[in-house]
DNA sequence: CTTTGAGGAATTGTTCAACAATCCAACGAT
DNA sequence: ATCGTTGGATTGTTGAACAATTCCTCAAAG
């Protein structure tokens, strides 16, 4: 019942003269992000860049100062993101850059058993094996290119389509936070050129399997391939 | 006051691999919560006690006259309870409670399928079976006394008690999160007395599946379960 | 009679300035 | 060296202000 468009018309312009040429660039994007939502991607970007190194504190006053909003906007920002998990309010403490313990990283693998394990066995459609597919090859190419930068957002990409199977807008959100997190953590370890690298057979192994219609051997599959990572990243990181 | 470098001391602190986040979580009851989380859980209580309905509007500053506090500290309950899927905002018109579409119905399913299908296999320990066993009898005993409130309360601790099996953090607040979701939405179903009665079978016949050590079974009981119950919304509530 | 457009009220988005509460580190007394 | 005290800094919260936007009403034009 909700109509969700409505157009934007009534350019009155009753405004000065400079008139359209600032508003021209933003004439067909119909919903400009607020200013506290373009906090939050900075800082999302940022935190993904590995910018911000977990453990790191923000200060409100400083990041108001720096991006020139207020204090009560970076104040939204630091909300939302902390409901992502990506930072930790202590109170009356401060904001932290948030870091995955011991029990967290099993924690995280938990989640994505649950996630990515039940929407794989379930299988997709032709197009949605096709996303998965791509985003396969993409790893590939990212490999011969030694693009160990674009090997980390393949894989994530690999994961991602996976998930999309199951159409769910609410599974989908969640895997990105939870892929979010992760990249923020391991962000050290992407810089290994065989952290990634030995994945790419399993993701080709998985992405057969689907094709093949087995979503049975692909779930076993991706099983394995979730707690052999869980292994790994213990590994490299103490425990 | 131009501090160009953010990137604060990483050094020394936060080491603790014990876990700084169960300092932070354990800190003990010392710690009241804070305005806005107060606000936060009020408006959850009365968004689960069926006070708002779906699609009514919350204004900034009637609740925040109403509430004693500031607009802001208004503003920051909304925000948490957006990244719940609580409320909605829609930019410059305002935020209003939750309301379930076609499509979230099966959405909503299909995540519970995914966490507590794939939790319930690999069963748990005889203390969190224990207290899956404890959800069971809490509904009995409500339905003994005819007490359909309490019914929906035990039937949301039952599965809460599933998922509480995969021992994982994050698994549990997004089934807390989901089960609020359908408790808003679905809050007329309640009423109804056969509603919850006819999953009482059910939940007992997946605690003994699980008492008897069989999970797979245990699985595939909860999953057509949940078939059977995303089958039943639908049915009550507009496709 | 319908459509169009121009106010105008109401609400949100955002900023700013202030104050209380809390934490932290340095300091001083015992 | 331990323990309390004292400042300084930062967060939590408030209140008021203003621009931007939406919605509603209503009169004028077709």
């Amino acid at each position: 019942m909700t109509s969700p468009a409505r157009n934007a018309r009534s350019a009155s312009a009753p405004a000065a003269a400079g008139n359209g040429a600032s508003l021209a660039g933003a004439r067909l994007r119909v919903a400009v992000p607020s200013v506290a939502e373009r906090v939050a991607q900075e800082l999302r970007h940022q935190l993904a860049e590995g910018l911000l190194l977990p453990g790191a504190r923000l200060t409100e006053a400083a990041l108001a100062e720096d991006l020139g909003v207020s204090r009560n906007t970076v104040r939204e920002a630091f909300a939302e993101l902390a409901s992502e998990r990506l930072l930790v309010r202590h109170p009356n403490r401060g904001v932290f850059v948030a870091s995955l313990g011991a029990g967290d990283i099993h924690d995280v693998y938990t989640v994505r058993r649950a996630i990515e394990v039940s929407t794989i066995r379930n299988g997709g459609t032709t197009e949605q094996i096709a996303a998965v597919r791509a985003a396969v090859e993409e790893g590939k190419k990212a490999a011969a290119a030694n693009d160990n930068e674009g090997l980390g957002s393949a894989n994530q990409h690999f994961h991602r389509a996976i998930v999309a199977m199951a159409g769910s807008r609410r599974l989908d959100t969640i895997m990105s936070q939870v892929l979010a997190e992760m990249r923020l953590f391991f962000h050290k370890a992407t810089v290994d050129a065989e952290f990634y690298s030995g994945y790419l057979k399993d993701n080709e192994q998985i992405c057969a399997a689907l094709e093949a219609g087995d979503g049975e051997r692909a779930s076993e599959l991706m099983l394995a391939y979730l707690d052999r990572s869980e292994a790994q990243q213990v590994a490299i990181h103490g425990v």
